[in-house]
DNA sequence: TTGTAGGCGTTATCAG
DNA sequence: CTGATAACGCCTACAA
């Protein structure tokens, strides 16, 4: 900078200003700073600027798993978001580094992120290590919340979702269904199986009759309880599946076709998120769809405002979902 | 810091020498350091740090389409590879954000990043621009080359992995091909495009009388080839398509599926990649594997020797490709 | 072994 | 409008 300073004829300061468009510079000045800028090929030192303004221009996105697409459509959202303000997103997939959340909360207090967008939904969330997280810098949750702390949140609205959706199996005619859940821990999951359980009381029928499994978001949990899910003589075992993620229904997916059992013919199946596949396997799936990269976009834009101590206008609207009807639901066999 | 000191009862550079162990510190008063650090819950200052050290800790990984898995599974071995090293890994979507390559130049040159992996991949690459980021520091490309530059890259053997699938399609009796290849810019598509015809011509047949379509890598561009590539009588058209990545063929897949054409039966599909899907899908796609993840962790091991100015002992092997047979391919409807 | 002091590259506060 | 100059928080000779 002080060479550019030199090759301009001007103080260091005056390059800072036209740098920063901050105080007024003269045009002839400016001019020769900004010539000087482009003929040393200067560019300023990142490190130094957030030394001194005490802000890295950096946020963290933890994400529990990249091969889930809807985690990949948020992370588009997040970076798109940052990017219209000159910011830059450092990936953290926990499960994959296994550094626990105490890193995270170590990097906003070392000022190496300025905040942090956290993404649970595959479970590993233990709210107090959010909540301490969440004292260290700004931090807003997407498709989560803790119930009794109103942190920061963008959510879909899950039950809602859940309702529509067990809603049109039992239209459909199907009278026993399983629930294949999310983690236990996430209130996302609860979320779900609350929207599951109203449209199946309002069916009139016997709500803890469904059994429920709890997976992990995961494909593998999706198929490991499907098998556990359809045991049974054809027509005593569930002729329907919930399933609180696309990915646990790709899972039981292939465990049913694994054993021969036809989808949807012998088993219906529904997901939960829309993930872009979803539409495209055979059958295709019925599912929920989550406006993903809207979401991402969200939560970023909403962690800015609270870095800028704006007053942001307190919870967000959750996001609508939509049902998405397709294949992988048919009316089960001794139908009407 | 000070403030550590102070607490300890010790000079700041007592503080420093003990978090670095850098100099030789007696136990008490390491120990008084130890607790005053936790007692005060400090933490260094990461942008005085870098200041001083000129680095950032910081590297950037140039994804084209998170979509993708097979980016995904790069980019969770990139994480590991940094994760183990302490290393923050920044985002980068260029096509969510449309941040021009320039873009991360500037980002080398502020010293913002300290090297990038760099994945091409949807064939936006304008060598031009990968050279000049290369010179404002170290890059690694994955999964691509340079013609005429050796730039440091990890690949997998491409030529090999098209010639044993277009060899395998073949034997099982096919003669009328068509290709649906990568982008005309990418090294890569030229790789598994010579394999291709490779193998055509060791079967004796004619290379200028398979037609090719050129595609962008993303799944609508296969759908819409497979559209162009399936013309003619079911006499005539093409009974296997050979597509340069597995998403084109999820594409061709879905092509097919919308117009009522049989797969395999009507049309025999291939990819290249074996994205987790591949095999998910039905009918479960014919793929060559490229090991994602180990592409990734082995580009961030290299660029992280680059960085070291450490010899890299040459370009390392390209990785084994690996043909996954399975339900997408059967012999034509005429076969003996 | 420990402490003092200078500097890393910017920005911001002052006088002029 | 412009230019010295003092921080920002840490590291590292160098001196004690």
């Amino acid at each position: 900078m002080i060479d550019v300073a030199k090759h301009a004829g001007v103080s260091v300061s005056t390059v800072s200003y036209v740098l920063n468009d901050s105080g007024s510079v003269g045009e002839s000045r400016r001019a020769r700073v900004l010539d000087a800028v482009h003929v040393l090929n200067y560019t300023p030192n990142a490190a130094a600027r957030s030394l001194k303004r005490r802000s890295a221009s950096t946020i963290g996105l933890v994400v529990p798993d990249l091969a889930n697409q809807f985690f990949a459509l948020v992370t588009e959202g997040v970076e798109l978001a940052a990017a219209e303000r000159d910011v830059l997103v450092v990936l953290c997939v926990p499960e994959a580094t296994d550094r626990p959340t105490e890193y995270y909360t170590r990097l906003l207090n070392s000022n190496r992120l300025d905040g942090v967008v956290y993404l649970p939904g595959s479970g590993g969330m233990a709210a107090r290590l959010v909540l301490e997280l969440a004292e260290a810098g700004p931090v807003v949750l997407v498709d989560e919340r803790i119930p009794g702390f109103d942190m920061p949140a963008v959510v879909a609205d899950s039950r809602r979702g859940a309702r529509e959706i067990a809603a049109y199996v039992l239209a459909r005619g199907h009278r026993r269904l399983a629930i294949i859940g999310g983690p236990e821990a996430l209130w996302t999951s609860h979320q779900r199986l609350s929207g599951y359980r109203e449209a199946i009381a309002a069916r009139g029928l016997d709500v803890d009759g469904v059994p429920l499994f709890v997976g992990d978001h995961r494909q593998p949990s999706g198929a490991e309880l499907a098998e556990r899910a359809l045991v049974g003589s054809p027509d005593e075992r569930p002729t329907a599946l919930l399933c609180a993620n696309d990915l646990m229904a790709f899972g039981a997916l292939e465990y049913c076709r694994r054993v021969g059992l036809r989808v949807p013919e012998d088993v219906s199946l529904t997901g939960f998120d829309d993930v872009p596949i979803a539409a495209m396997i055979t059958p295709s799936l019925t599912t929920v769809r989550q406006p993903a990269r809207d979401m991402g976009y969200g939560a970023a834009g909403l962690l800015f405002d609270l870095m800028l101590d704006e007053p942001t206008g307190q919870a967000p609207e959750p996001f609508p979902t939509t049902l998405q009807v397709r294949d992988s639901v048919v009316p089960p066999a001794g139908a009407a």
